[in-house]
DNA sequence: TATAGCACTATACTTTTGTATAGTAAGTTA
DNA sequence: TAACTTACTATACAAAAGTATAGTGCTATA
């Protein structure tokens, strides 16, 4: 069966919504995760990288951050086999697809403050 | 301007990237939120309707999270003047297109189960 | 040999989030 | 009048999430 025909049978079950948002949620939840996600985006990196480009986060957050992205197969720790060794974080597959979910809260972000200030302006 | 033209020119400035992902995160973050929402997407309901249509969440928590989604301006709360008084939640315009970013994440979350049981199957 | 960088881990703590349970004020029905 | 429903609030607590700070083992460079 073709993943396309396999995405048509599991969507005809409302459970199924419900579980793909959960583990959707999960993959994007807490504090610095979709930061780290959006930094990886521009390519792989190694943890210090990370941690600069990410902000005020703290190792032992982002080592925990890091390992929770990798059990949930969003980004993949991969050890360089030279010397001094070098470890690399980047997305998988699914770590790069997240852009799509990202690129709707941008959206619906967005067009949500723009509302807001409308509603605002307009009296209530 | 328009609101198309002003959320093009928002647009331009990747900060608010960041921001709209926080508004959008902020929306939908909680253990209930996306269950109420998902749930008012059928139509306007009464506290004791979204208690009973969520499941195990105690009015402690219904509450709490009502009035944080009223805050964000994600729903509604309006009084109906009959008696006995009823008061009825709903769906705002922001709360509505809030489902385009559900969908979003119900696709990304199908697809990611799907790849990840390939990769279980084809050995790692 | 001392110092520095990398990729973390350990310990202790604070804050936030969620749960359990009981209670209240107002109106409705038997 | 008593019991019931609705829409909550109050209090106390447990669990999860996040922070601050120091330390470890390794390699590389001065």
């Amino acid at each position: 069966m073709s993943i396309d025909s396999k995405i048509k049978e599991v969507k005809k079950c409302p459970v199924q919504y419900v579980l793909a948002i959960q583990e959707a949620m999960n993959a994007i939840q807490g504090k610095w995760k979709v930061h780290i996600i959006a930094s990886l985006l521009f390519g792989p990196k190694r943890f210090s990288e990370i941690q600069k480009s990410v902000g005020r986060i703290n190792p032992r957050m982002l080592s925990k951050e890091l390992k929770e992205l990798e059990l949930n197969g969003i980004i993949k720790r991969e050890i360089q086999n030279i010397s001094p060794v070098v470890i690399e974080y980047s997305l998988t597959e699914s770590g790069c697809k997240l852009k799509k979910v990202l690129d709707a809260m941008i959206d619906w972000g967005i067009e949500h403050r723009v509302i807001s200030l409308k509603k605002l302006k307009h009296g209530k």
